[in-house]
DNA sequence: ATCAGCATGTAAATGGTTACATGATTAT
DNA sequence: ATAATCATGTAACCATTTACATGCTGAT
């Protein structure tokens, strides 16, 4: 049994509690969303074929008329989890088109290349804004004594408020440095043509 | 004339200079393989679609028989070109599945929470190196007063180098304290049920 | 002669987003 | 009454990967 990165996504959500579709897609949205999106056009469909192999059941949860699915793991989706967990020779892709732009600034307009840093700058402080608010909502949800969200979340969150953070503080030095080379109208660096 | 990510790719590697099909896919994987991938799949049908909208042209320079065409900018595609790189309001989207697998390994596994994060932090450590190889490498071939890569695509790489190595660290630190969480046998930090 | 590397492409499958369609319930 | 939110789903489209198919050229 293949796990698609969405089958995992979706197993992962169920592991901690059983949950409807909707609610698996507004945790996504709220919680993975950095690091990981998922559409409703591929939760729905996916939670049918983990059904379909075993691994999770769905049980009527309507509420009146309002057709509901609650869906958790059979012992079945537990081991297979366990098992993607324990294994997990992980090939991981990113995909940035920041970076991408950045890269080709300089053959096709050098003279942005600083600006386009810096506007990389800002866009890194406001995510770690955004997730440095997700942060203390949760603190707030859970001050008491409940069960809070699990070490690893929560490691994850902090580690993308810090890489952002990083990030913007980097680029924003590269910007100047950029700057500098930009400005200093003849090679300040290496040897540049054009 | 809206741009794919594909045609950004494939637009910006002209931009220095013509090249083939072929030239481009090299590129890719040797330079922007880290923050971006191209398949051929996606180059050649690419090169005929932009070729359709002018934005390039293809010049036969086959080698005896061997069929090759190199692609170069026109005037159009110049002014695609810069258009992309001056209104850019990137969205972008990351997607790692290491850090799902961190996300997750809490409500499945969560005595495994410190070893993903271990192997998080020697996955940034070897990316580092391997980037850190091709830094060098494009060092001794730029040696001279020729013209190096311009100063946009080497600030990317440096970004490349420079946030593996504080991944790398920053993991490992983590590892340490989901050790001493896991280990310290009841709740060292905040209430976690289970 | 053989193999690595250059060179171009296509087909099938998979993965993912967007837009649409439908309707119930709850809060204002 | 009306709007926001809960809830489920599908169809069309776009993006991407993988595998295949073909053949030349230059080095050993």
């Amino acid at each position: 049994m293949e796990l698609s990165a969405t089958g995992k996504v979706v197993l992962g959500m169920l592991a901690a509690r059983p949950r409807t579709g909707y609610e698996i897609k507004q945790l996504v949205d709220t919680s993975a969303r950095f690091f990981w999106a998922a559409s409703y056009g591929q939760i729905y469909p996916e939670l049918k074929r983990l059904e379909d192999a075993g691994l999770i059941t769905g049980a009527d949860a309507s509420q009146g008329a309002r057709q509901r699915t609650v869906y958790k793991l059979t012992a079945k989706g537990k081991r297979a989890a366990r098992e993607w967990i324990e294994q997990a020779p992980q090939i991981f892709e990113l995909r940035d088109e920041g970076l991408l732009e950045l890269f080709f600034a300089g053959s096709i307009e050098p003279s942005r290349s600083a600006e386009i840093a810096r506007e990389r700058a800002a866009q890194a402080r406001s995510k770690a804004g955004v997730l440095r608010a997700l942060q203390e909502q949760l603190d707030e949800k859970y001050e008491g004594p409940e069960a809070s969200p699990d070490a690893g979340s929560l490691t994850v969150l902090r580690y993308g408020i810090e890489s952002s953070e990083w990030a913007a503080e980097w680029f924003e030095r590269a910007a100047e440095e950029l700057e500098r080379e930009t400005a200093g109208g003849a090679n300040a660096g290496a040897g540049r043509s054009r």
